[in-house]
DNA sequence: TATTGTTATACTCTATAACTATA
DNA sequence: TATAGTTATAGAGTATAACAATA
């Protein structure tokens, strides 16, 4: 692919911009997970499980905002690599609950180190003013709600 | 799909932010165009052409940093729709100028408009220092040169 | 030989529909 | 009847390989 400097018509683009920042941190993760044998969506995988206790497959892929059929997939490739452990609920036998093993919990740590290391990294380039003003300004939008959320669950 | 807030463990991950910002402003990108009867990247393309004189298809797909063959398709799609027009190089009879109709230099204004206003109201939680600092750290990190720039174009 | 556009193909990510087992 | 997990399937979006026309 022929690359060239964006011109000023994209990079005055939030939708540009959003992508191709979101694109580079996506290279950038991949790189600094490659020698933990996992993914940015499987390293949030496991960072959710860590964080709550006893939680079934849909209520992580809830806070996890992503389809309960890819769910499967995601938690299908995390007990591959003996990350994660599946047991049905004793309260609800209809619910998986997906723990971490001892192995898991190791690999998260590990991971997250390599994770924080690689954000510091990609934000190098911006002074700590303004490092933090970016994460301040995307945690504002993204956790604000989103008009579709006035009336309903429609998203 | 159950929508929860979003866990701590999640909002302070860069990948997560961009990645939802991204989704975010494209849902709402795709509202505010559809009555204009494109999406963002066909708009962001229309904006390439109209920017520089005589892009072939090629040339335009590496200003918006695409596949040569996924601009085929692009353009199949807006030549439908009478927006662009193609036309073989005098110059260089392998290469398809692109240009748009006068048909697509209207759309591409009121089109613009919508983004515009779209942008302003998906910033609107935001300062206007605050909306200024993401704008702008977010063009330094999409224009600064990657690590996989310093040596090739390896990506 | 290399480049441009094109087509066919495949891969990833995601969502929808339908099935099963439980409730 | 409704819910949780699963499977099969399909739709975007993107990339690779191969081909025709042109350089």
């Amino acid at each position: 692919m022929t690359r060239d400097a964006p011109p000023e018509v994209l990079t005055s683009r939030l939708g540009y911009l959003f992508k191709h920042a979101y694109l580079r941190l996506t290279e950038e993760s991949a790189r600094a997970l490659e020698p933990h044998g996992i993914d940015g969506r499987e390293l949030a995988v496991l960072a959710v499980l860590d964080a709550h206790d006893d939680l079934s497959q849909l209520e992580a892929a809830g806070k996890l905002a992503i389809d309960r059929t890819t769910m499967v997939a995601l938690v299908d490739a995390l007990e591959r690599k003996e990350l994660v452990e599946r047991r049905r609920s004793a309260k609800d036998r209809r619910k998986n609950i997906a723990q971490l093993t001892p192995t898991g919990r190791e690999r998260l740590r590990d991971a997250e180190h390599a994770r924080q290391a690689m954000e510091r990294q990609f934000l190098a380039p911006l002074s700590s003013a303004d490092a933090a003003c970016l994460v301040r300004t995307l945690q504002s939008l993204v956790g604000a709600p989103t008009r579709a959320d006035d009336t309903s669950d429609s998203a």
